[in-house]
DNA sequence: GTATGAGTACTGTACCGTCCAGTTCCAAAG
DNA sequence: CTTTGGAACTGGACGGTACAGTACTCATAC
């Protein structure tokens, strides 16, 4: 059942992220979307009304494939043994995935745009961010449950954890545009940031 | 030695300033910077040779005054006695400095640009960012040379402080456009960071 | 009285969204 | 398999708008 349309639609979707992702939204003009497309752009409009309904879509879509993603990795295993290779293990899964270029990209343009789309941003806050907080924090209290970790609020520890392993990668990347790290680098920042986390919550 | 033209320069320094960080580089034009300033268009090219030349001067400028901020707030007493309660007051004072709107905002304009401008994203991070992460490390260096903290990379223990404090809120406010933090949540905020910091670290 | 600035009109460019005339796809009917 | 009708698509032109940067004339400060 992929008609024409459909196709159509799906290459749209495809060209719009990409030219999106890489040049922002101001910067990107409908002609280049419709380019990349191999498409009119007749029939940009026809499949999305305007420029901030494309917009919009594609934010959102991209958002839901990566919230699955995090969902993946989060399943932990609950045997008391290798507990802190476990968690440095699930530390640089979490990295990899978070510091993926797209994901960074993803991060930019809504950062960049929150002024104008301030409901896309509240709910790439909620659905891609808390979201993955929250599934993360069910792990952990699950663990607590189990007597492995001592936790109060699972949630503020989630928060703990991203924010241990996170926070020199992603402001990296941030501000100086393509950031290049290492796999060293992030098997130190995660074995640094586990130890960290479990001689407070342990 | 106020000059009519350093008053003016001045003026279209703020004026630049204050509608940058409200309304972001392309959602300001030199028209609207004129007229705040009270200055016509041509006295503004007369004293920045153009729109790109204004926009990272007012950031840098603004950077500098963040720094100097941030080496006030570093100094921490290294009394043994209340470690804890000191190291909690910092961290307070380091989430009011850094949630401020005007630092939120100024995060979001690099970040936001940083694909256009990848050298003005890049001294940020040096100078604004780094610069005031070396000096808290230079603090925690010092507590640990007085046998207060057990510490092997005090810039690793830095940023570790940062992300635990600063992960939450700044990016709420990030992705929410204008987050507003309650005094008590960034009460709890810097008493859980704290908490957790002297856990692993000391 | 001269340099500096105000006010404003103007040029050139970029781009969103629309329109239209001609073409291609696709499916159903013969 | 061929025909046919309608929907979707192409390609390019166009109106409207916004804005960076320049030019020019008149007023003002010092």
């Amino acid at each position: 059942m992929d008609s024409r349309s459909a196709r159509k639609h799906e290459a749209i979707l495809e060209a719009a992220t990409s030219v999106f992702l890489d040049k922002g939204y101001a910067g990107t003009s409908m002609d280049d979307i419709a380019k990349l497309a191999a498409v009119s752009k007749q029939t940009v409009y026809k499949h999305f009304s305007d420029k901030e309904k494309l917009f919009a879509d594609i934010v959102l879509a991209t958002t839901e494939r990566l919230d699955t993603t995090i969902d993946l990795l989060a399943d932990l295993p609950t045997d008391d043994a290798g507990l802190e290779e476990n968690l440095t293990r699930l530390a640089r899964q979490f990295l990899t995935a978070l510091t993926a270029p797209r994901v960074i990209q993803l991060r930019r343009l809504i950062i960049a745009n929150a002024d104008v789309f301030p409901d896309l941003g509240t709910e790439w806050y909620e659905r891609g961010f808390q979201r993955g907080l929250a599934t993360l924090a069910a792990t952990f209290q699950r663990l607590a449950d189990q007597g492995l970790l001592r936790i109060d609020d699972a949630l503020l520890a989630a928060n703990h954890f991203s924010g241990l392993l996170l926070w020199i990668p992603v402001n990296k990347a941030m501000f100086t545009g393509r950031a290049q790290h290492t796999e060293a680098e992030l098997d130190h920042y995660a074995a640094a940031g586990a130890r960290v986390f479990l001689a407070a919550y342990r």
